[in-house]
DNA sequence: CTGTGTGCAAACTCTTTGCATAAGT
DNA sequence: ACTTATGCAAAGAGTTTGCACACAG
């Protein structure tokens, strides 16, 4: 899980992409730590922190990029950001309303059952099961 | 599924809101063909082609009130747009990738099995489904 | 009458784009 | 050298907000 600088190079260019200090800085800070789901601006941000100035923008392109190349996932929740995904097999979300924020659900023996048949001309791409959570009064 | 006005004037006094022309025009067009998803670009075009000429950040505003009071449901799906759902109970959806489309999953008999225990205080508010589709190449 | 709702336009947030400069092979 | 990536700033999309006027009770 942890990957070599190396590793992620040749990741990059595998996907067609020219492993750039930008983009092999960020993928190590994505494919790092484990799954993670975060924003653009959080990776910038960690980005910045950790003394590699990349703009925003880039940040948005590598993003979507990584995702081109099926290193990421976009997830399907609710709000006005985009969050993406490390994990890129099939595996289910908690969202907590009041702070966007999103958590895996963990060691997932979760299941769903009956999956109906897509309509004409249509392929299952993945499901997302969001288990939308909120503060107990 | 369908209401009178009477109805419909009832259903927003007992929520608080004053059936003002715009809220029952508006809850008219939402309930009154059973189960929709849309966004507020579109109820607001069916809103101005039906003679009711509601402004924009009416029916954000109108949106979000029934949304408080129960009457719709917002939809986690990926994107920039806020999809409302008349249909609150749980069900779940396809939705189409390239045309940001949402269809309801017919007679839905999917199941999810093996909830796993939300995070210490915490409770499930609702469960979404989304099951995204591709073109079949 | 009194208070709530509406409409307009401006503000805001997140995201994308165009173009000159910089970096990779 | 040649090509692709980056950074900046400006544009764009969707949504929210502030305030004056209009309407419902």
């Amino acid at each position: 899980m942890g990957q070599s600088g190396a590793d992620i190079r040749r990741k990059l260019q595998g996907a067609g992409l020219r492993p750039t200090r930008q983009r092999v800085a960020l993928a190590e800070l994505l494919f790092a730590k484990g799954d993670r789901h975060l924003a653009a601006e959080d990776l910038h941000g960690e980005a910045v922190s950790s003394g590699v100035p990349v703009s925003l923008a880039t940040v948005y392109n590598t993003l979507h990029q990584f995702t081109g190349a099926g290193m990421l996932r976009i997830l399907a929740v609710e709000g006005t950001r985009t969050y993406f995904d490390t994990n890129t097999s099939d595996h289910h979300h908690f969202y907590i309303e009041d702070e966007g924020e999103v958590i895996d659900v963990p060691v997932s023996n979760l299941k769903v059952e009956n999956l109906p048949e897509p309509p004409e001309g249509m392929e299952v791409a993945n499901i997302d099961v969001v288990i939308r959570l909120r503060r107990k009064r």
